[in-house]
DNA sequence: GATGAATGAGATTTCATTCAT
DNA sequence: CATGAATGAAATCTCATTCAT
């Protein structure tokens, strides 16, 4: 069997078994036998627990931006409108996370892991909020809003969605019941960031003391 | 020295132990050193390394629970403004979480280091996301809206809500400069609510197709 | 049982695993239960294989720089010949490498087994080696020679002694017949060097123009 | 790629590997690679790592003894004289150990690394010692000593002679300032053990009682 | 009440070795 | 002739846990 199809055996199982265990609480003899093969050719392919957990994290990383960057859009589409490609980023996104459970999992649950894993992480997050900090403003813009000012206060609207969006994939999973359909998940982020975004455009702002 | 108190250093060890290793990786034989005891006192009054976990847990929702209850009031108070209230209990819990940060990481952490832990952590999310469902409730009766609407509707933006704190929280005690004030955190999220609540009243949905 | 006792037993195991198998071939699981003990015991009380042989070495070599010592004098005795002491010194050395053959062959063998292990023997051989010097130089004074002179020539002849001492040992243990008594094998090397010494000090030397 | 040549690169890689590491620690993996070959071939080729060692010991033990009996004849030579001869000899053995570093650290660390091996070693040795004995009896008769005498009390001279030469050899690689060259510890040795040699001609003896 | 002594079980990792092609 | 693919067995080391005192 070709060694490409192995790693991926490999890494479907490491994936499946980290997001059920964790990473301290995985076991490597697990991964082997879930992938069907013996111990040694896991150390032979992926030579060491830590740098097969960085290829799960590097895989998911991937297909998880990819299904995002293939629905938005790779660049700016002038004539596009911002808030369509908005929309159907979060669809893909929530797709994604609601076909690949464990692979969200994984990508989730490697922010506390340790160090090495957690710039991985933390590398996906920044791709992810820059991307939707882009489209926030230039959504603004299209609203009617000035350039200066959408790029200035859009950015911690982007970091607020994105932890958001995080939370509601964690817990739209987590759910066994009533599961809501990527769409309806994402029509509630939707919700909630657009009625934001406009209010900040007009300059409202909630204080204590109002 | 009376036993409760020798069981404070031990949970106060613990915690700071899971905080920083994570379930797995924390090592009883630290967690006592760090406390000044014996292992095998340890196990005489914890039983087990799950079952301190549990008691971590168990004293760091009780805490957190009535650092947020203190404010809000423990049951409805007639007469005052859910809005305050909602934002003294914000102001709270971040206050909380920043002053006891091992022991908020644990509580977060908790939530994906298996099935038992994970059910406390569950709990303590319903109690908070009940207390705040009933405050945004009573802050819609107070804007003039229909009661059964608000019961219905403002369950979702409360979970939101609680997620977006959780993230917050972790987010706030992962930075290293330009560390925001309790305050500050909780005002962007009042901030971020608020308006998705006004909208909500109006009746004002966002959808793919507007 | 004490630490101390459980730890000699322990060194004891594990001279005499080193000396039959080598460093690499030698089992802490063969160790353990020859000692007696649980694996963990033994890493508890000397943390690593490496740990654990540099231990054996330091033990072996105090014993038989000791051994040594103990009939040599620590220091310069004024009065006593040291022709004597030499050979006081190379019987005792002879007799505790028979005696404890395992002992001799750890630190015989720690010699090739990687860089850590190879300066504790250098030290040992440093340290003998200047007590030969020494004594050397001393008796080729007793014999009238010059004071300068000997400090100066007698170095190498100690060397070459001392290695030839090592070589003896090594050889004397591999008998199974007509092995040779300690005092039969210090005499075969006393009259070795002792006639070497006296040439020396005669100017004699050897050269294949001669 | 004739067998011939291949199984030559198996061996060199496998000396190398063999002398930088040990048995123990050197692994297949390496020595494959380095000959430049899959493992597969050299098990086809050299059946096992055992197998392999001892090859590398036969081919290395071949080297020396050749290089040394080819300059001191393979056979008594009438009318030559032994001394030249053993100086002869000694010359050839320092300048092979030192050409071939690896080749003699492979013999001489082959002592210590089991049975198999050191049965291998203990013959080259006795087939050096037998050669050097002969040159040394026939040195004696030479110096007017009686024949029988000669045989009967030179072998203790000979094994003492090898077991230093040895020594000399490994502590001659170890240098890495001053190497002295094969000359230089020829003479050394010559020096020490033609005195030796004469004294017992003349039947003088060190005794402790003297 | 408190602890020094001790361990069973299991973790990751490596290595010599062999097929099927 | 040559190799990519694969593994059984064993190595070092760690950890939660328990007695005897």
């Amino acid at each position: 069997m070709p060694r490409e199809v192995r790693e991926r055996q490999m890494l479907d199982a490491a994936v499946a078994g980290f997001a059920r265990h964790g990473y301290q609480a995985a076991s490597m003899d697990d991964i082997a036998e879930q992938a069907g093969v013996s111990k040694p050719l896991v150390y032979l392919y992926l030579k060491s627990k830590e740098d097969l957990f960085t290829a799960c994290i590097r895989r998911e990383r991937a297909a998880l931006v990819e299904a995002v960057r293939g629905v938005t859009g790779r660049d700016e589409v002038p004539g596009a409108r911002a808030e369509q490609q908005l929309w159907n980023g979060l669809c893909a996104f929530f797709a994604h996370t609601a076909a690949r459970p464990d692979g969200w999992s994984v990508l989730h649950r490697a922010d506390t892991q340790g160090e090495p894993f957690a710039r991985e992480v933390a590398a996906m997050r920044a791709e992810i909020t820059e991307l939707v900090t882009l489209l926030l403003a230039r959504a603004a813009v299209d609203a009617g809003c000035d350039e200066k000012f959408a790029e200035r206060e859009v950015s911690g609207l982007a970091h607020a969605m994105v932890g958001a969006a995080e939370s509601l994939a964690v817990w739209a999973n987590a759910r066994t019941e009533a599961v809501p359909s990527p769409k309806e998940t994402a029509a509630t982020l939707m919700n909630f960031c657009w009625t934001g975004l406009e209010q900040m455009i007009k300059g409202v702002r909630w204080s204590p003391h109002r």
